[in-house]
DNA sequence: GTCTTTGGTAAGTATAAACTTACGGTAAGC
DNA sequence: GCTTACCGTAAGTTTATACTTACCAAAGAC
């Protein structure tokens, strides 16, 4: 539950989501990465470490270059852990309209 | 989307997710949820007001003190942003696999 | 072999943000 | 009325982190 939540750290930079953005529609190679952000390429290397060690990409070889791509476990994990406070927070939230509906609102 | 993404850069603080997470067990007032931990209780004001401002919790009054409790809608914002990158995750692997099974492992 | 491309890491800096104390304002108890 | 409890905000400090430049290693081109 708290390695889980260890994406939602990693996504809260909003350059480290706007690499995560880039890398759902297909995956690249860290230069490529770099070339579409103001930023420097170490600078990408260091945000896709924490995307990676967060479990929310993977990398792999390919000859001179590494690809990163979107890790669909590491994801699908973030996306179940917000379903159970959403699923208890519905609950909650349901069940004090039918104790007393003023008090919602 | 980009203000549903603000979410996520509000639950990256552990002290916030952890506010986060007694707030989905039932709902509490502010000074109840400073003694549960070790930080002061304007720090905790401090944070119910990043999570305020983005979208998952609501507030209303109740004598002397404030209540909060989780926003269903804003975690649910949250849960909808990351299927959306879930899915499109799981099929550009699915389709990576379909291509070159070596590719991906 | 040399030269170029690619990318990770180390070291230092500058900005952001999490925290504290101090204060003011509102509601309840008396 | 006065006192106490609860809470938000302002101001300042301290810690974290996002970023830069500099360096080194590995793989391809030649």
């Amino acid at each position: 539950m708290t390695d889980r939540a260890e994406g939602l750290a990693a996504l809260g930079d909003p350059t480290r989501r706007a690499i995560f953005e880039r890398l759902a529609d297909r995956p690249r190679a860290v230069g490529e990465l770099a070339r579409e952000f103001p930023v420097t390429r170490p600078a990408v290397s260091q945000h896709l470490k924490v995307l990676k060690d967060a479990g929310l990409v993977v990398d792999r070889r390919a000859g001179n270059r590494r690809i990163y791509q979107l890790d669909p476990d590491g994801v699908g994990a973030l996306r179940a852990y917000l379903d159970q406070f959403w699923n208890r927070a519905l609950a909650a939230f349901q069940a004090a309209v039918e104790r007393d509906p003023k008090e919602t609102q």
